[in-house]
DNA sequence: GTAATTGCAAACGCTTTGCAGCGCC
DNA sequence: GGCGCTGCAAAGCGTTTGCAATTAC
């Protein structure tokens, strides 16, 4: 995600004032953990941060299953569902479009005001919103183009 | 779904064509399930639709799963990623927003105009886009009612 | 007739759970 | 010191796969 220190810092300390107010543990692992996320790409899987985490550090599966799950109650990482295997995760403040190919899975970040414009100004019965995930299904060009290959 | 007869037809008409043009066979199975599927409600998961067709017809989980992979390929269906569980299908001319609630899991449709439009102009650079997902996670007003009590 | 499709059952992969032991408060 | 949290291993659950039997063409 390419994290500005000072952002780190601050979501660091947003973390340690969640935790301390629900009365819970400053363990090291969900620290690490934390740091870890940051330092993933835009979206990552709880395997691909668990596989970054494992070099560095002992921690098991669940406890980062765990651990994720408190960054998004604390509103840090927000947790999309973008296709069929698993849970994508992505910074809270992060706000983008999803272009998902529905040949190779491959996922691209589009970035777009008018979007957020639309969505801001959203206001609906009986409901509170908290964050919106918009996924965009299609075929990417490199797809595209192997599949105009395949018919020669 | 609440379909209308004509829709029904047109629909099992254009699923006949594309299996014809994929040289594919027309089982008895296939129709039963396309039938059953526009029974269900704005949105459904294979189990839904499986234990509905059960009571009728004699088919397994594997079919159901192969048949409905099938009618999202033929553009009839679209297949949703609402939350952890499981896929959720939807007719595919039917475009809604989902409001979705992080406490209870349930699932609401909304309509709107303006956003429909808003697609309508999005264009990307190397990307065809199919179809859209627009999925807005927060707290329904059943829960958030019930929080307020339960804090008392 | 024959190859696609089905039912069945087992396997797969992500996620959750139960539990004994560790370590934060 | 107590109990919340961890690691570990097993279980859970939606989905896919392999295979023999069936059936559409």
């Amino acid at each position: 995600m390419k994290i500005d220190d000072d952002v780190r810092i601050r979501l660091k300390e947003k973390f340690e004032e969640f935790i301390k107010s629900k009365r819970m543990r400053q363990t090291p692992e969900r620290f690490a953990i934390l740091d870890k996320a940051l330092d993933q790409h835009v979206h990552f899987d709880i395997d691909e941060l668990y596989r970054d985490i494992e070099k560095e550090y002992r921690v098991c599966r669940a406890t980062v299953y765990n651990t994720v799950e408190l960054l998004c109650e604390c509103n840090i990482l927000r947790k999309h569902y973008l296709n069929e295997n698993q849970a994508a995760y992505e910074l809270a403040d992060d706000r983008h479009l999803h272009l998902i190919c529905m040949s190779c899975g491959s996922v691209r970040e589009v970035r777009d005001e008018k979007f957020n414009q639309y969505f801001e100004q959203l206001k609906f019965k009986q409901f509170k919103p908290t964050f919106v995930s918009t996924n965009i299904y299609g075929i990417c060009s490199q797809c595209s183009r192997k599949n105009h290959k395949d018919l020669n």
